[in-house]
DNA sequence: AATATTTTACCGACCAGTCAGTAAAGCAGC
DNA sequence: GCTGCTTTACTGACTGGTCGGTAAAATATT
């Protein structure tokens, strides 16, 4: 339909100097994963979105699943630089906390400007579409992240900072409201990132923390330098 | 692959007397969306299991969206008859919510005694299988369950038992716990549903209202008489 | 000339959905 | 109790179409 007639009309469509053209697959299939789902995006849309034909995209990757797989790890890679590593760096667990779901909240309403187009939406919306080995590699590395929540409430435990609430449940909960926020945060609602962020820490914390353990709250507090990144 | 030749066989299989058939096609169809998700389920598969061919289940219903739509307006109807009609009985606003959450995290929790397999899944993860006007009618029920909710927290505001968090953020963030409940919880764990939903309970209350303003924890509390249902 | 990239042309599998036909059950009238 | 008509529940065979994926040829790039 695009092309009246198979002739050599196309080429310049896409510049796309050089190989980053598996760059473009990829983003282009993540936002594609995002909006309509793995199953519902067929590779043709994909090779027509990123301007060559369907057989072109098998030079770039081996199979559907695996494109499926490196989004998944170029997501869970973004999560671990931006906040799981950030956050084993703070060896006090409530800053830790604190600096988990603010960047996590803030890594999940960033990424794209316009839509609700997101790569960590399809790490956690589309598991079912990989291999049964891709999908427990995935699953590791979200189990670590889970650790690490885990690992901290029970160290808040310790100190007698966290109220009387089972850890998992808790770790689970948070999860929740963070993921959560990818499917109605909209960035041209009355919020901006920052303040969800901020409005999620609040409810977050006053449920998990005992009152007056609490730290510093709203505004002066969470400033680790690399927050500015975010806004 | 199931019969060796085309013979005579079959019959007896199912024998699903009178057209519960129809039930029986919902049911397995349900079950089948949640654990594979709907694109990646075919007609083919649903028949089999239910033991008749592709083409009989076109003699109840119409196409397979429809069937989703179905499934989701069935969801739906037990979200209203479990949470919401009982939730608009109450009008004080804190005892509503307590029995917001209650409810919901039991009827999330309860369902198949098996696995991870619960109409309501279909009904936050597959809204985009269906057809723009279906779509539309599903939205507007949640919606309106949306409404209660907020609503249910600005009237906690205004008796000031809220605390200072932004009502919108609250009630996506509540739904955020709730709903994320369907993707963790395993009936073989270490808690039971009632004691999940009372943890969450802790969380939600706790960090949405005012410390000062609750009314008794844990234990004693929540015994609305329709609670016993789900135990 | 050699290598990297991309296309054309195609396959086999499977998909949702249709259609003509039928076995059996229900229900007349007698 | 038997006959014929209608309805319900269903099947087997099929259609048009799409899917992921591939082989081999064509074209660019070096």
């Amino acid at each position: 339909m695009a092309n009246s007639q198979p002739g050599k009309i196309r080429k310049k469509i896409a510049p796309a100097r050089e190989q980053d053209r598996l760059k473009e697959i990829y983003r282009v299939a993540a936002r594609s994963f995002c909006e309509k789902g793995f199953d519902a995006t067929s590779m043709n849309e994909i090779a027509e979105a990123v301007g060559i034909t369907k057989a072109g995209i098998y030079h770039y990757i081996e199979d559907k699943k695996s494109l499926l797989y490196g989004i998944m790890n170029y997501a869970m890679d973004r999560l671990e630089e931006t906040v799981i590593i950030p956050a084993r760096n703070l060896p006090d667990a409530e800053q830790r906390l604190r600096l988990i779901i603010n960047h996590h909240a803030l890594l999940i309403t960033g990424g794209s400007t316009e839509k609700g187009n997101n790569p960590m939406t399809v790490l956690v919306d589309e598991i079912q579409g990989l291999t049964p080995a891709h999908r427990r590699k995935i699953q590791q590395r979200k189990r670590l992240y889970l650790d690490l929540v885990r690992d901290t409430l029970r160290q808040l435990k310790a100190e007698d900072k966290l109220k009387d609430v089972d850890e998992t449940v808790a770790a689970f909960s948070l999860f929740g409201m963070l993921l959560w926020l990818s499917r109605w945060y909209r960035p041209d609602g009355k919020l901006t990132r920052a303040q969800v962020a901020e409005e999620i820490s609040k409810i977050a914390l006053g449920g998990l923390l005992r009152p007056q353990a609490r730290l510093a709250t709203a505004q002066e507090k969470v400033s680790h330098p690399s927050v500015a990144e975010y806004l």
